[in-house]
DNA sequence: CCTCTCGTACGATAGTCATCGTAGTACGGC
DNA sequence: GCCGTACTACGATGACTATCGTACGAGAGG
């Protein structure tokens, strides 16, 4: 069989270059998004679909994910039957240096300010 | 009858505290609103709406600047017939530490990196 | 093979958004 | 008082978006 890639089904990424900024910033203004993205970054391995608990059905958090996705924030790979999800830190790091960071940071402010 | 303030029609702006992240986010997430931000972020003094070359109606401009004015992003001022626009710098910066700043440079560097 | 779980695709719907044109208001100057 | 400039308000429209439900496909395991 050799068939090098364990399970290729393959999605589609954008490549660096082609990620923009108002790409960025739309896909986290959302604030399920931002969530995942939140999740997401305190996460060296890639985190399932399933692993979130959000409060819409399944179409709709695989709608949201795919945004994530098209816009380059996340990077999104098959294993098995599930899909491993993670942060494109390098990539967003070196087009848009200390960005990610500073969202996150500031999501955590207002996190904490509003949530308690 | 004694309108004490010299011309003070007044416009409805968000308190600091009432500044959500997503709003920020979603303002700058449009290329237009970017571009006014990017232009006022070089001022000191604010800007009047017309002195913007921008490439939509005068009734689509007056859009863009209340979603700005509305999500906290700029402060907007009567002086005459004119209406002075100015960054919430302070506000921003206050809340969300560094996010300005990495967002102007990241906006910055994408225009660099397309436009030439 | 059958079945379970995980995620996708498609169609529908209600809401928001960017855009315009026209008509109107506020202020300053003549 | 009249006119011009600067911006606003309102209504319309076409596009996109978030949400859902149902039906489907792909892999793992009995």
């Amino acid at each position: 069989m050799t068939t090098a890639a364990p399970s290729a089904r393959s999605l589609a990424h954008p490549a660096r270059a082609d990620i923009r900024l108002e790409g960025v910033l739309h896909a986290l203004s959302d604030p399920l998004r931002m969530l995942i993205v939140r999740e997401l970054a305190g996460e060296k391995e890639g985190l399932t679909c399933s692993h979130f608990e959000l409060p819409v059905t399944k179409s709709t958090s695989t709608h949201h994910f795919r945004v994530l996705r098209e816009a380059g924030v996340i990077q999104q790979n098959y294993r098995g039957t599930a899909k491993l999800n993670a942060l494109r830190r390098d990539d967003l790091d070196a087009l848009f240096p200390g960005l990610l960071d500073r969202v996150l940071d500031a999501a955590a402010r207002q996190a904490d300010r509003l949530g308690g």
